[in-house]
DNA sequence: TTGAAAGCGCTAACAC
DNA sequence: GTGTTAGCGCTTTCAA
């Protein structure tokens, strides 16, 4: 069992059934003009023939470049997070190369090991929704990246890409202030990420212009999971009672599992507690009531994450921070409040 | 700028800096026991400095093999499926191994042309739920494959992974017969699809033995999605009328877009319709009512996918079939019904 | 137009 | 214990 075993055939095995050399067989194969007729023809021949594919690895080894690029998110099962993966999937196969998709699970150690299998791996470049407290790694990544998310900021010499939570947060806050609530409860992620370091300062400023002590907003932290949404709710209802009219979550997941908390304990929505939502999964419109959230553009952030770090490959050294708009999706979890739970306004501060 | 440019350090830069030939620094890396504790000590001493790892590309190329699986999934961004890559994920990382994820979108072509892109970059093997029209391209991947899905009937020499669609449909069945609902009206997908053969053949099975003609059975079809379930229910509500008591879909997003169909028609659910789905995604949990649900092992079917493959790459022939148990979802979207809806049982038929 | 040869970074014989 | 060498499959000079 010489050559032809059951291995996929090699340009030498190309070269040998069409009579040629190896480099002529390259020749054809990458279209250049410097070939005869005659030669091209007996070598895509022979290619039909062997059913012959190139070799990836040694194309990449030779060339210096993959086409692969890869995406370290949190959660592939995250809904919000498959969506952006399917976005970037579509562009990175329009692009020509392949995707490698990490979970990091909200973990540092994770991500910093997948970034180091990605360096590995001698992918082009990444594109990456960092684990906060691992930013300093990203830093010595060496290859280009492009930043999904908020964490922009911290690296200004890179292109990012991701919603504009400012304009988010304050397209709820104003929708829910047109509504009578003036002091929604926050139910955050990790004090950690970046993304609630800014979801809070939209607050704040909310607050500050509305004449609202920013100290009397109530918040509970946790995961962006259903259960930990849930979980928080339920601390949140425990120690605030009656006073929880209005709960803004920091992303969907956390926002369906307020929704179960407040029915578990014996309250409605939106009768009793209205409840907005940040992101725009799909669940949110089957709960009951359908969640009103904020929209981001998911799909949007996994392409044009592609496009940016396609152009970082290339070259482009002028890094580019994209911010997307983020659209309010009204569906049943709003009620309007009669109260003017404005009752801790800013008359005894330090303010006016 | 000679060597030490910017690019990544090559064992090549790691033996001069260390004084040594490059095997050594292979033997070091490798942890042979063929070397000396001085050398080794001053080889990882340069590769720390140097910031040395390993290129895979050229690894994979010399060993042949490259450590990457690939996984071919109809959608990334149906949660179903996201959950299974993520068990997938979880056990490949486990494995050493890395995933190459893509999206077929029911496609055979696009399909087509990821089994070559993967063939090109490598892989060890992959892991596929097979688009139906496309099995025959599959059986010349050429690599170890293991299937996920149904379509294991038509590749009796590959492993597969499932769930037992059979014993599904069955307590499903037997479920809503307990409920008094002999003839459910069936959402199915489309006919290429084998899961549809298969899910059809257990309501058949399932028919007979229960006395009720198969031929009366309500059917409408569609695709895997919220919409093309909602309007195919839209139809047989149209079609049907007050005959359609209960619904079984054979997807939970379909159930997901049948619940809105029955909402939108005016009707109710439970009280006039009830849905039953078959997946158990995470969104059946927020629906009003909530769904009801035969409940695949999607995180088990990604891991035990990866393992089989591990296998069938360790070169073990003898294919398995792996099947993994379904179990039901108790929600709210399923009533009992006090019309014994048996009315078209097989009495003028030819059995009995 | 074509072939020979070098080399991408690594590992595994094979000498010494 | 260590260095030298060949070669994985490919592309790309450089001669002819």
């Amino acid at each position: 069992m010489s050559n032809s075993g059951n291995r996929q055939p090699t340009i030498i095995d190309i070269a040998k059934a069409a009579g040629v050399s190896k480099s002529t067989v390259a020749r054809a194969l990458s279209g250049s003009p410097h070939i005869g007729e005659a030669s091209r023809e007996r070598v895509l021949t022979a290619v039909r023939a062997l059913g012959y594919e190139r070799n990836h690895l040694a194309h990449s080894l030779r060339a210096g470049r993959t086409g692969m690029i890869g995406l370290v998110i949190p959660d592939i099962a995250n809904p919000f997070w498959a969506e952006v993966a399917r976005g970037a999937q579509d562009a990175a196969a329009a692009n020509g190369s392949s995707l490698l998709i990490f979970s990091s699970d909200w973990d540092a150690a994770r991500e910093a090991s997948h970034l180091r299998a990605l360096r590995q791996a001698r992918v082009d470049g990444a594109i990456v929704n960092p684990v906060a407290d691992n930013v300093d790694g990203l830093g010595r990544f060496g290859l280009p990246v492009v930043l999904i998310g908020s964490s922009a900021e911290r690296f200004p010499e890179l292109s990012s890409v991701g919603s504009d939570i400012a304009q988010g947060v304050a397209l709820g806050l104003d929708h829910l202030a047109s509504l009578g609530h003036f002091r929604p409860a926050l139910l955050l992620g990790s004090p950690n990420r970046l993304a609630r370091v800014r979801f809070l300062r939209v607050v704040h400023d909310h607050c500050l212009a509305h004449d609202i002590d920013p100290a009397t907003l109530m918040i509970e932290e946790g995961e962006y999971t259903v259960e930990s949404g849930k979980a928080a709710t339920l601390r949140l209802l425990e120690r605030e009672g009656a006073a929880v009219r209005c709960i803004f979550a920091a992303n969907d997941l956390m926002a369906l599992g307020a929704l179960l908390a407040v029915r578990e304990a014996g309250l409605t929505c939106p009768g009793e507690v209205s409840i907005l939502g940040f992101d725009g999964i799909p669940a949110g419109a089957f709960s009951d009531p359908g969640l009103t959230t904020i929209e981001k553009p998911a799909r949007s952030i996994g392409l044009e994450g592609i496009k940016l770090l396609a152009e970082a490959i290339d070259g482009n050294l002028d890094h580019r921070r994209v911010l997307l708009e983020c659209t309010l999706t009204m569906r049943g979890s709003l009620a309007r409040t009669e109260k003017d739970n404005r009752s801790a306004r800013l008359v005894a501060g330090g303010r006016n």
